[in-house]
DNA sequence: TTGACATATTCCCATATGGGTATGTATTGT
DNA sequence: ACAATACATACCCATATGGGAATATGTCAA
């Protein structure tokens, strides 16, 4: 088996970082294609393809305006991902407690770390 | 090109959903692999492949006792991933204000959205 | 209708993947 | 030293990728 697809979910989508440069741009307002392009010094194709997978997790809106797309982040479907990195918040607290402990008891014991 | 690399980087590393089963099983306290092999129900090669991974990106620490790796997720290191995601929680909240708006605008005005 | 413009899609390709299987390596107990 | 245990790595392979170039699709303007 191969990777999994990148539009299989917003994990797999987001690992892109272009594709998290887009959705930055697009959080602040609705975009067309040719302005990504522009600001992003990127190739129309490549920021065509990338929207699509945005689009297909529920990364982007997207609505047509003449001959222009108008893009813009659903910042909602950040939020699974936000959900998920939150629950790890309890353990980074409490591995700075444990930094300091082990800073204090270095005077008395031998580290062994190898990493 | 193809894409980037599992161990580029930490939004990479968990695009993979085992690896995220893997952190949240390691969060709570330090476990060997053995212990992850029977828990997660997954092949041996397959556990030392992904915590390679985890590893060379940070999210994962390790330490040797006899025999056993025992392997621990270093919450810190998906502080970024959290940083990151968090950025767009002022404009999920926004779009939750928009769609009340449009809720109520709805009755004179017509929706063109296909997505 | 035709041409120009804005995007999307297709095709080609080098590359990294993750699973399975087999094998290598490190450590312990006897 | 040797067998057993616990992991790690190597190898093979089907698959999805992202970039570039070319082409298709859709919309407006004359």
């Amino acid at each position: 088996m191969a990777r999994a697809a990148t539009t299989s979910d917003a994990f797999n989508a987001i690992a892109e970082p272009r594709r998290r440069d887009i959705l930055n741009y697009l959080a602040f307002q609705e975009r067309h294609v040719g302005e990504i392009v522009a600001s992003l010094h990127l190739a129309q194709p490549s920021v065509s393809k990338h929207l699509r997978v945005l689009r297909d997790v529920g990364l982007v809106h997207v609505r047509r305006e003449g001959r222009q797309m108008l893009y813009r982040t659903n910042a909602d479907a950040i939020r699974p991902l936000h959900e998920w990195t939150k629950t790890f918040e309890r353990f980074w607290r409490h591995q700075l407690l444990r930094v300091k402990e082990r800073a204090e008891a270095s005077t008395t014991q031998l580290d062994k770390n190898k990493d």
